[in-house]
RNA sequence: GGCAGGGUAGCUCAGUUGGUUAGAGCACCGGCUUCAUAAGCCGGGUGUCGGCGGUUCAAAUCCGCCCCCUGCUACCA
């Protein structure tokens, strides 16, 4: 018996829970019951991330409290993971006490140690997007509301621990998984590591914990949000129950928050002289941009919905097989409905209905007598023998979509079972087989059941019931894994409609796409753009970027310059002397290095941009309206 | 542009120490069966294994060049 801990990113409290959220929730649940049932110590952490300056506004917008807030709002989450069935054993909050005190003794304790510093930064901060931009930034790009500001925040010295964190990341080749995303951060770290900003003054966020060693600060979110992992087991006073889980077996993340996960995460924790933990897993994205999907139902699908209509198990389930962990999936009613039918309904459902119907037809539902074992029953025992093991060499690499195939793999195998011993035959020749055929029938479908237990725990209890397991055995007691835990003489139950099957209406063609439009505008505000049309009369590439051209415009009575994002659709020569809309009164920027005295109006759609160009010839200069 | 990964059946994908007729699931077609949820079972693919060239007795698998896709990164008025 060894111990797995397991846990998910604590979610920003203020998010409205979305499949993203549910599926790495439902990942760390299935991980977890699996440990479980086979006899691991298991703990399993997910939560909340409460402070920060959204919560802040969103709480004064509000007109309430910030912790009444997010009391409300962290409702949202956990009553979202009762209904899909989720059994944490903690759900950890930034915002409770506990929490907070672990967090202001790790930055105390790398105070202590000289790690963290205080330095005045100056340059230039953007207003609008709240943060400090590089010089390189400044003069590339493209800020609103920027302006020179000097200010005093407290650092974490992350730069001193690149080159160990490097070597680490070599010497441990399961850290970061998939493989790819590793080598992503080797990527990452070959810059040079700058120190981390892990402070705010309170005078711009108050909404936070205080520096242990200087009121005037609150920490921002670095070592408020990750901290949980370990504030949450034990750290640092209850040292015994802290070293039973610590380090985590694995970090389940979504990709985008690969670089805080296994950058920041791990120098903090060398800083605090701990263990990292084995396993950095970034899974992907589900992909919900099929337009087939949309139109073909005339609007938005919420994949959390389809718990409602067709179960929660039926959804977890999905997730769980149609992903591959790590890698992006697409989420779409067809694949859901496809799988449901073909996987639940038929090779499940089906094998369910009619080895319970033979039985409760023929023997009362009292599981007969094996009798002797012919070649082809142990051909099927032995399928069934070896499931666990192969189950469990998936799961080891968190393939779970690959353990479960591993178990239809099985049940079609009762069904070919089914077909060769025909016991609906044998029943008029030899009973006494046919109750042998229907008794291994049975207990193959009850193995195979076990093992979808963690994805299914609702359905497949009720099935594990009606197989002759009693209601009060706890999943994992001894002997579930085994062929003929089950004994000849147990009472079976029936069960009706287990995973009926979801009647596909005909399609008809659905000719409503849902209009995402921008808020609407008055008709001053329509006036305030000054649109032209220009004609085209120099194009080229632009020096420092792939997707830029440069071109030289004629508005009448002067000349510009305009950079536009066309170069993937366009080579500059096919351009010149076409005459095109630009916004004309848009404020020069520079891009790239290059000056830009408008902005080229073009349509947009999945395939091309097409620049908007005037059914008749007019002047150049001329204005649209 | 740099770094990384990939392009195999209609769809989703498996398949590298190079070696017999290249596989699975789904979908589709035909047959069998009718215990069962229009379910089950059996059978059905001449797929240029992205393209071209090379190494080899032998290449999906190794090497070179090219095309396309994805991710990270730079940039995207």
């Amino acid at each position: 018996m060894s111990r797995f801990y397991v846990t998910t990113p604590i979610y920003y409290v203020n998010d409205e829970p979305h499949i993203g959220h549910a599926y790495t929730t439902v990942l760390a649940d299935v991980l977890a019951r699996f440990h479980r049932a086979l006899g691991d110590k298991t703990y399993f952490l997910t939560g909340t991330d409460e402070h920060g300056q959204k919560v802040q506004q969103a709480a004064e917008k509000r007109g309430v409290d910030p912790q009444q807030h997010v009391d409300e709002y962290v409702l949202r989450f956990q009553e979202k993971w009762d209904a899909l069935d989720i059994r944490y054993d903690q759900f950890i909050r930034t915002t409770q006490a506990n929490h907070k005190a672990v967090v202001r003794h790790l930055l105390q304790l790398l105070w202590d140690k000289g790690l963290i510093y205080k330095d005045t930064y100056e340059g230039w901060y953007s207003v609008a997007e709240e943060r400090f931009l590089t010089d390189k930034e400044y003069e590339e790009g493209d800020w609103r509301d920027v302006k020179q500001l000097s200010e005093t925040n407290y650092w974490f010295k992350m730069s001193a621990y690149q080159e160990k964190l490097i070597n680490y990341i070599h010497d441990n080749p399961d850290f970061i998984q998939p493989e790819f995303r590793k080598n992503e951060v080797l990527g990452f770290l070959r810059q040079e590591l700058g120190d981390l900003c892990i402070s705010r003054p309170k005078s711009r966020l108050s909404w936070g914990i205080e520096l242990p060693f200087d009121s005037e600060y609150v920490t921002y979110v670095w070592f408020d949000a990750l901290t949980n992992y370990i504030s949450a087991i034990g750290y640092p006073d209850r040292d015994e129950e802290f070293k039973t889980w610590w380090p985590a077996d694995v970090h389940l993340i979504g990709k985008d928050i690969l670089t805080t996960h296994a950058v920041y995460w791990p120098t903090m924790l060398m800083a605090a002289d701990l263990p990292l933990p084995k396993t950095i897993f970034a899974h992907g994205w589900w992909l919900m941009g099929d337009t087939k999907m949309s139109k073909s139902l005339g609007n938005v699908i919420r994949p959390l919905d389809l718990a409602n209509e067709y179960g929660v198990d039926a959804l977890r389930y999905f997730l769980m097989r149609e992903m591959t962990p790590g890698q992006d999936a697409s989420f779409s009613i067809e694949a859901f409905i496809g799988r449901y039918n073909s996987d639940l309904a038929n090779d499940l459902g089906n094998l369910v209905n009619r080895i319970t119907k033979l039985l409760g037809r023929n023997f009362d539902s009292i599981l007969p007598d094996p009798g002797e074992t012919s070649p082809e029953d142990a051909d099927l025992i032995q399928h069934v023998n070896g499931l666990q093991e192969r189950v469990r060499d998936e799961l080891d690499q968190l393939k779970v979509n690959y353990a479960i195939t591993h178990v239809f793999d099985v049940l079609r195998e009762i069904n070919r079972y089914l077909e060769e011993t025909a016991p609906w035959k044998l029943l008029k020749t030899d009973k006494d087989r046919a109750g042998a055929v229907l008794y291994n029938a049975a207990e193959a479908l009850r193995l195979s059941a076990v093992h979808l237990y963690p994805v299914m725990p609702d359905k497949i209890a009720r099935l594990l019931e009606v197989m002759g397991t009693s209601a009060k055995a706890r999943f994992g007691e001894p002997g579930w894994f085994e062929w003929g835990h089950v004994k000849s003489g147990t009472t079976l139950g029936q069960i009706d409609g287990l995973f009926p099957r979801i009647e596909v209406k005909e399609a008809p063609e659905e000719t409503s796409v849902k209009l995402d439009l921008k808020p609407e505008i008055s008709f001053d505000d329509f006036t305030k753009l000054d649109i032209r049309i220009v004609k085209i009369i120099k194009a080229e590439k632009h020096p420092n970027a792939d997707k830029l051209l440069k071109l030289q415009v004629d508005l009448g009575a002067e000349q510009r310059q305009v950079i536009a994002g066309i170069a993937d659709f366009y080579a500059p020569e096919d351009l010149v002397g076409k005459s095109v809309s630009i916004i004309a009164n848009l404020k020069p920027a520079k891009i790239r290095g290059e000056i830009s005295q408008g902005m080229i109006l073009a349509a947009e759609d999945d395939v091309t941009v097409a620049p908007l160009t005037p059914l008749k010839d007019v002047k150049p200069g001329s204005k649209v309206r």
